[in-house]
DNA sequence: TGCAATCTCTATTAAATCGATAGGAATAAT
DNA sequence: ATTATTCCTATCGATTTAATAGAGATTGCA
């Protein structure tokens, strides 16, 4: 399952992104209009900006604003940042590769195999779209 | 991540069409050898008899064999009853459909529109790939 | 100058889930 | 009978998740 962390956490750049302008956002904006736990948002938006998807303003009139266009950002690098891993197991992953400890041998792994694919066709997916394609 | 039941759960029904004869596999042969915890074990192989890919036999000489062909046993069916739903949200969830409670449309959620791409894609792997098709 | 609005940071907590363990009951083979 | 095995229920510890609390820092503006 999708942590919460992640689906808010993209509902928020969609709803900055679908602003179109680039004047800062308020967490409390996008907490009411999303329905999202203000102090949750909150904790979000911090991931995003120190991994450099969100720049922001402090004080009166501040809040947060895309630091790149839309259609420059994927969604593979939004949801490492979020959710991790994309790989289902730390054996096929890319950028987190681990060895399993149950498993002598990848080659003959069934496991392996199927999850290869599944990482494959999921990575597919996030490559394909930025941040632009799921805001419209 | 994959959970560890799903993944041993894996593992055991691919070391049991490994053998390629109907003789019952036990437990503890396949732990051993798959280097799992027995006693977790125990519960995943009642979980796969229960929802019907897994027959057994009690008492001396006992054991678990597969009920269907290793070609008849789909992906998608043997990850619903172990993992769950395949989607990552419940609102593109094909077996298990829940409306998101903090989401007023659905047709407008960047969410939705991402998640259902993952969705097909993984279904698609699942779909093309069976018991045989990994243990090759 | 001072107040109000806003992000920043750290710490804490409650609930849920996961992986594993324990122990006995039932059953079958010898 | 004895032994080997599955069956079933209950429990536990660790981890993770989602949320909350509260004080600190910064900025705009009157």
């Amino acid at each position: 399952m999708l942590s919460k962390k992640t689906k808010y956490g993209l509902k928020a750049l969609t709803y900055i992104a679908r602003k179109g302008n680039n004047e800062p956002v308020q967490i409390g904006e996008i907490a009411k209009n999303e329905h999202i736990s203000q102090k949750f948002l909150e904790s979000i938006l911090l991931t995003l900006r120190k991994s450099g998807f969100l720049g922001s303003k402090k004080g009166k009139h501040g809040g947060y604003y895309l630091i790149k266009k839309p259609s420059e950002i994927l969604m593979t690098d939004v949801m490492r940042v979020l959710e991790g891993p994309i790989a289902l197991v730390s054996c096929v992953s890319l950028n987190f590769y681990e060895k399993c400890d149950d498993c002598p041998d990848e080659a003959s792994c069934s496991v392996h195999k199927l999850m290869i694919q599944v990482r494959d066709s999921t990575l597919n997916v996030f490559k394909n779209n930025t941040l632009e394609d799921i805001s419209k």
